[in-house]
DNA sequence: ATAGGGTTAG
């Protein structure tokens, strides 16, 4: 049998299809490979010559045996270096092969292209593809090799070739058909891939098991349900849903187009599973958003006895940093390590990704120290590690680092960059920021442009924010949110409704964040009744408040003096089935204090503890400042003493519940034993001990402090600062010593810092400083009656009334409310009145009432 | 056939 059965075709060889089948022609005797001159008809041949032609035959035949023993060797060694993936050598011997003559059949360049797919040699496999070319004739139009080609350029990721060769194959077959489909996956072109699965039906080619989950990555990444469906009744149709690939793709495909209840559907009938399906279950979980599930489902995969892979940890992790599962990612941690997975990008980087998010960010840091490769993503994730813990500058630093390897930052560095100085409020770098991104092309990314606006309005740069705002093309819901909460935050109610109004217009219906902004900016612009209003509307609109609306409203309502609806909408709150968070009960506790209703405060400290809510540090914190505004220091430090791990911020609220109270001397015991705990103060604490000190003109013990919070805690001090201690220096008659320590500061002296000199002057009757410092004082503040008052007094005081009638004109010309009659200032707890002109005016006599309740005496200068 | 990162509200 000379040549296979099928030789007598049109086609010189029956098509192969696979590299099995390949390899089943290559084991066949050599006599299928067509040699011209053994198979002349021998009948041609004159008798007389028959016996020379016998034995030139005979010797052709032996020589053909040797051949084809050299042939078969030569090709089976070629065929095993292709399936090692040493495409050169087998190249080499290709080449070494045509030196000596041997002769080639079509699926030796089969088997060299196929090598060239395994090693993605695209360059070599163009250099055989050359050769084919050369050869030409039944080479060039063999339809196995042709096959070849197509799928050798579609894996090779070429589409121009691959496209280009496939169109010409003129009878297309199942393989070439999905090697073009899954071509076009990788490249992303989903729906020509769809388009492609199509046409193969239309021209009567039924998919197989190879096609099938290609097409189902088409339709999950397009999210197209409805074609997914249908490919899934088709797949049942066919037969193949018991194959564990289509299924595991089934499972993918359903999870990707949010429908995890039916991929689940589809995992738990499926009679085999093996790890990619458990893990696309887990993916699907983790990606809609059903971390819990996802890691139950973890748990299920290890009772089966599945080993994990890199994927499976990957998602888990993802679960575990969604969730701020501590526990379950250090598992997952423990379990790469364990089952011995190499630490490649993914894996660090999901390891980056839940160690910043639960916190910890030096185990973060250790994961990217001992990664070997590193891709922008691993590093995005450091940066935006260091930005979660506020560690701005070593963010900054990460990224020079960065750009040291040789890595360009992409749109995520950007958005992590300018959320950090939002955050900062560094608009000097922000600017920076949004030059690299306009020179870059980043612009185009919608959550980076999100991350500029925002930066620009919380660095109170609004009319650049709305400008970056305008010249987006794509504005996505929460871009609209950025903007809109831009003007809610400055109270701008009015723009606020536009934007929502317009969101509307251009078809991006909003969602509770856009409600809770309007309704923000309604309550601090004082519009109470149409935040209420706002309220009510999300709700017939079918849109239900979560907790951040409920606070808003709460605190809002607090804030603008409506105390006792606040505490009612906070029980309405709990009503609705929400449990109240830190951030609501701050904001009820703030009613209690506006109302300075120590009642209220109490019945709520009850609630707190009877609906176990009273947890956290801050929370009992708050209650120390609510019990002191509310007048009650005693219940201030019981809440102070009960608290067991005392942290800055508990000193800090009650030292300055101290200095309300003027209890100077329990304030700085305070200090002192909160740096016997070990606690570092901070600018705050500092505050609070000066204005006690300050209070109680304990001249020394305030100089100390200054001087330690300098010296030896290296704190700026703050204009507020300085102005306790100058006030303290001049209340005790130490003028020359509070203008030295003025001219020494870095700040212009402000309009409180004034008032306090002016009240010593007055004091130690130093009147033409005093005139100095009034006229400065109302350069500073020209629209505050209360320094006009001040300045009025002091004349009153010197007897200079043409003075006095001169303010009060001035006042009068600034349309500033006046007080007629005479003038009393506070200063301290002592109550210092001046009559200016008119004794018997009515206004005077009312001061005389309120004095004589206060059991105070007037005193006439 | 499956995996990792960024933006908005109190």
């Amino acid at each position: 049998m000379p040549f296979p059965a099928s030789c007598g075709n049109d086609q010189p060889y029956p098509p192969l299809v696979s590299s099995a089948s390949c390899l089943a022609m290559a084991s066949l005797p050599y006599t299928t490979i067509p040699n011209p001159q053994l198979s002349l008809s021998k009948q041609s041949i004159p008798i007389e010559l028959h016996k020379q032609s016998q034995a030139h035959f005979t010797k052709l035949q032996e020589n053909a045996k040797t051949h084809q023993i050299l042939y078969q060797s030569y090709f089976s060694h070629m065929s095993s270096l292709c399936k090692q993936g040493q495409i050169q050598q087998a190249v080499d011997l290709f080449v070494e092969m045509e030196h000596k003559n041997l002769q080639v059949c079509p699926e030796i360049y089969g088997e060299l292209l196929q090598g060239c797919v395994y090693e993605r040699a695209l360059h070599t496999g163009k250099q055989i593809h050359a050769r084919i070319i050369k050869k030409g004739g039944i080479f060039a139009i063999n339809e196995y090799i042709e096959t070849k080609l197509v799928i050798f350029y579609a894996k090779c990721d070429v589409p121009e070739a691959s496209n280009r060769l496939f169109r010409r194959v003129r009878l297309k077959n199942v393989f070439s058909w999905a090697a073009v489909i899954g071509l076009n996956c990788r490249m992303g072109f989903y729906q020509e891939a769809l388009l492609g699965f199509r046409e193969m039906q239309e021209n009567g080619l039924l998919p197989d098991n190879f096609v099938v989950p290609n097409v189902l990555k088409a339709c999950g990444a397009l999210e197209w349900i409805g074609i997914g469906k249908g490919v899934h009744g088709y797949v049942v149709k066919l037969g193949c849903s018991g194959c564990v690939f289509v299924a595991s793709s089934l499972v993918d495909m359903y999870g990707k187009c949010g429908v995890v209840e039916d991929a689940r559907k589809v995992f738990d009938g499926m009679p085999e599973r093996n790890v990619v399906t458990w893990n696309s279950v887990i993916v699907g979980y983790v990606q809609n958003g059903l971390n819990e599930e996802a890691i139950k489902v973890f748990y299920e995969m290890k009772e089966a006895g599945v080993e994990p892979t890199h994927v499976t940890v990957s998602s888990l992790l993802s679960a575990s940093a969604n969730l701020g599962a501590l526990q379950e990612g250090k598992h997952g941690h423990a379990l790469a390590v364990v089952c011995g997975l190499e630490l490649n990008t993914n894996l660090g980087s999901s390891l980056i990704n839940f160690y910043s998010k639960v916190g910890l960010i030096e185990d973060a840091e250790m994961v990217f120290s001992k990664m070997l490769e590193k891709d922008v993503v691993t590093w995005n994730l450091l940066i935006s590690g260091y930005v979660q813990v506020g560690e701005v500058d070593k963010a900054l630093n990460v990224c020079r680092l960065m750009r040291l390897e040789n890595l360009s930052f992409d749109s995520v560095t950007l958005a992590t960059l300018m959320s950090a100085f939002a955050d900062t409020r560094s608009l000097k770098f922000g600017k920076v920021g949004h030059c690299y991104c306009i020179r870059n092309n980043l612009e185009s990314d919608v959550v980076v442009v999100s991350s500029i606006v925002d930066m620009y309005a919380k660095c109170e740069k609004i009319d650049c924010a709305k400008k970056v705002f305008n010249s987006s093309f794509i504005r996505d819901l929460v871009l609209w949110n950025t903007m809109l909460a831009a003007f809610a935050e400055l109270g701008h109610s009015g723009e606020a409704l536009k934007m929502f109004y317009q969101m509307q217009l251009e078809s991006v219906p909003p969602n509770v964040i856009s409600w809770n902004s309007l309704i923000l900016g309604f309550l601090k612009n004082g519009q109470v009744n149409e935040a209420k209003d706002m309220f009510w509307q999300m709700q017939s609109l079918g849109v239900q408040p979560n907790l951040v609306t409920w606070t808003t409203l709460i605190s809002g309502l607090a804030k603008s003096g409506f105390g006792y609806e606040a505490i009612l909408t906070f029980q309405r709150m709990q009503e609705a089935g929400i449990k109240p968070n830190v951030v609501s009960i701050i904001g009820v506790l703030l009613a209690c204090i506006n109302m300075a209703s120590l009642q209220n405060g109490r019945a709520l400290h009850g609630h707190l503890i009877r609906h176990s809510l009273y947890t956290s540090i801050p929370i009992a914190t708050s209650l120390v400042d609510m019990y002191a505004k509310c007048g009650n220091i005693d219940q201030a430090k019981r809440v102070f003493d009960m608290i067991e791990h005392k942290a800055l911020p508990v000193y800090n609220a009650m030292i300055s519940s101290y200095a309300l109270h003027g209890q100077a001397v329990e304030a700085l015991a305070l200090y002192q034993g909160l740096k016997e705990e070990g606690v570092k103060p901070d600018y705050i604490t500092f505050t609070n001990a000066l204005y006690a000190c300050s209070h109680a003109m304990m001249v020394n013990e305030g100089l100390e402090l200054f001087f330690d919070m300098v010296s030896y805690h290296n704190i700026n001090p703050s204009i507020e600062h300085y102005g306790c201690v100058v006030n303290l220096l001049s209340r005790c008659g130490n003028l020359d010593e509070a203008f030295r320590l003025i001219g020494t500061m870095p700040y212009k002296p402000d309009a409180q810092m004034l008032g306090s000199l002016l009240a010593a002057c007055r004091e130690h009757n130093k009147i033409e400083l005093e005139e100095y410092l009034s006229n400065e004082l109302l350069k500073l503040q020209p629209d505050n009656s209360g320094n006009y008052i001040a300045m009025s007094n002091a004349y009153a005081a010197a007897g200079r009334w043409d003075e006095v009638t001169k303010v009060r004109q001035l006042m009068k010309e600034r349309g500033l409310r006046k007080i007629p009659g005479c003038s009393w200032i506070q200063i301290g707890e002592e109550l210092h009145v001046f009559v200016a002109g008119d004794i018997s005016h009515p206004e005077t006599e009312k001061i005389y009432m309120t004095l004589a309740l206060l059991g105070m005496e007037m005193s006439f200068r």
